[in-house]
DNA sequence: TATTAAATTATAAATATTTCAAATATTTTG
DNA sequence: CAAAATATTTGAAATATTTATAATTTAATA
């Protein structure tokens, strides 16, 4: 009989790098691209590569630590993984949360619609913020 | 008196070029990224560069005339610029369209929580679709 | 604690996308 | 229709992001 040990899923470990690059994001609400926060994490880590930013940045969302999404054509990270949206202002381009959430009632809609079992859903907004309008 | 002739705005001009990324778009519902359309553009214009499909298709979205999407890492194009959004699943990557909007309510209260004048939103779905659950 | 398997690292190469500059094409105007 | 103004093209360089690989580090366990 032969046995054969599979690996049943990928154990994600600890670095230095990736334990850094999360704390530098919890610091900030700016919802920054990866090379800020290489950057930022090179203030730390001289020798960090950009690779392992992005390869880290990828890790922790894929845990459900932080959040990507794309704005203003550039990949942003979010440390905060509460259920919420975000606003981009086209003129000056800041973005802020947006603390609402979709109603259940909507996504049941979407999901018998579209017969797919739905587990995420993204809702960004655009226009002007206060001050530039 | 000096009179100062100013650009009111930009004219965004035929070209063969623009008028073939946009009807190869029109062909297809797959929503393809810009190197797809570059590989089937080229079958008419083969010294087309890849930076003039990408360029072309920044225009033709700002003209409204194509909607821009990021899925699965990769920006994609949809020259159905009717109100719609879109689900794709992590197990098959394909992606269909969603014929639902959101209550002009919800984006009534999203403005009053920012004091933005929203213009346009975006919303994704991912999940599992039917024959990967 | 030492051994070992597997994940992570840095570096470099590959792919995706934007930007720049000189040549060309389109539109407007005289 | 010719000249002037300006948008578009191609090609190349710059930036953003992913992927491959050999060396290193982490976590499990003997």
């Amino acid at each position: 009989m032969i046995t054969v040990k599979r690996k049943e899923f990928i154990l994600h470990r600890q670095s230095k790098q990736k334990q850094t690059i999360l704390k530098v994001l919890k610091k900030t609400k700016s919802h920054p691209g990866a090379r800020w926060i290489y950057e930022q994490v090179r203030q730390e880590i001289p020798r960090i590569s950009l690779g392992t930013v992005y390869r880290n940045l990828k890790l922790l969302q894929m845990d459900g630590k932080i959040l990507r999404f794309e704005m203003d054509m550039l990949g942003r990270f979010d440390s905060n993984t509460t259920r919420h949206y975000h606003i981009f202002c086209n003129q000056c381009g800041v973005i802020y949360d947006v603390n609402l959430s979709l109603s259940r009632t909507f996504e049941d809609k979407v999901a018998k619609e579209t017969d797919f079992r739905i587990t995420h859903h993204h809702l960004e907004f655009s226009g002007l913020c206060q001050n530039c309008s």
